[in-house]
DNA sequence: TTCCCGCCTATCCGTTCGGATAGGATTCAC
DNA sequence: GTGAATCCTATCCGAACGGATAGGCGGGAA
């Protein structure tokens, strides 16, 4: 069994390494950033399992993540990240990765889980996508109706009124009254502020 | 010699804890964010360092280190930080940080830098205060003069131009300048786009 | 000293925002 | 059908914004 880990935390990387070979029976292969992860998948592969730091060079959100599933000689591609974002989370999921790992585990149900994905499984982490289903999508955007989010995203983009209009093919006056109902959905006094608060809150 | 750690990252606390108790000399207490932290320096204080996750629950940003540096029990109090900002650490070390560790470091450069700070010295990492000087600060922040960068942190706040200059005992119609010109020099068009950019660049 | 630069102030103008208000259309539950 | 909710459109108004222009002030460089 063969595992890649990339992380440009070398105290992370340091300490996995350790604690899979105490239990034995997995081969671990590193990488301090995205680029030369994929080049010692090519050159050291076929690896039963890639474990990939969402924060680390090269890695572009989840675009690195994206490119190490489409590539050869890998079985398992999983997210490794230190603040579990829900949103993201689901958007790793449905390009097929096979985990999404927080850091915030113990070491020992940090290995557990990668020998766990090594063998093919799925892995998540508890009460992730169980329980914490229906009140979480974020407070916020569980409030808003459809029109209000595509015009919160056109305000994230720093958008004039009329721009979102003429993108969603909407009068102005329209985007003026969404704008206007979602500030008070939100608690914003003014587009800086909806805009902050919506990063903030890890939509878009 | 006693030392209080604390992360949400039980991989992080883990290998630390080990790799200190290994070299031996030091007594370290841990804890999973702010709050508990806090309540076991209060408990079992006094601490000769005191470091903290920068990310962890409770720290709301450098409040937390400001209110660790304030509390009786602690000698020295460094951040333990996953994402090396450079205008963070700066604002550290002038809130009076002992140093500002990025995880980055491998965990035997980590544990040095811990006991080199438990002593009372003050730890940086290579090349952070000292090549990197010059093209550093954010290639940003670094062409806006005074003003304008005060100027923008109002915009980053969703502040209204009226509010800024009252912030800053200045008129508006100076305010509107600044403005003006720091939307040339950062390349946005609205005071969203400018905020989005500064947020974006990590400033503030 | 003179000159330039950063900073402050000011006025004017057209555009955009934020908010209120009102009417019409669709869909769904009752 | 009667409502209710959601969405679209519209008009009006005051306030804020974005931009241009023009002086005045102080400090550092030539």
């Amino acid at each position: 069994m063969k595992v890649l880990i990339a992380d440009d935390h070398e105290l992370v990387l340091d300490t996995l390494v350790a604690f899979i070979q105490a239990a034995g029976g997995i081969e671990v292969v590193t990488a301090p950033d995205f680029d030369t992860a994929a080049a010692r998948i090519k050159a050291e592969g076929p690896f039963d399992l890639v474990l990939l730091d969402l924060n680390m060079p090269g890695m572009n959100g989840l675009k690195g993540l994206e490119a190490a599933i489409a590539m050869d000689g890998v079985e398992q591609v999983a997210l490794l990240t230190g603040d579990a974002s829900r949103a993201l989370a689901e958007q790793a999921l449905e390009l097929g990765a096979a985990g999404f790992v927080p850091k915030t585990l113990s070491a020992k149900s940090l290995v557990n889980a990668i020998r766990f994905m090594a063998m093919g499984e799925q892995y998540l982490p508890a009460g992730f996508m169980t329980a914490e289903e229906p009140q979480s999508k974020h407070p916020l955007a569980q409030k808003l109706t459809d029109r209000e989010r595509q015009v919160l995203k056109g305000l994230t983009e720093g958008k004039a009124n009329k721009e979102i209009a003429r993108d969603l093919d909407l009068s102005e006056p329209t985007i003026k009254l969404h704008v206007k109902t979602l500030y008070r959905k939100v608690g914003a006094s003014n587009r800086t502020q909806a805009a902050l608060i919506a990063r903030e809150a890890g939509l878009f």
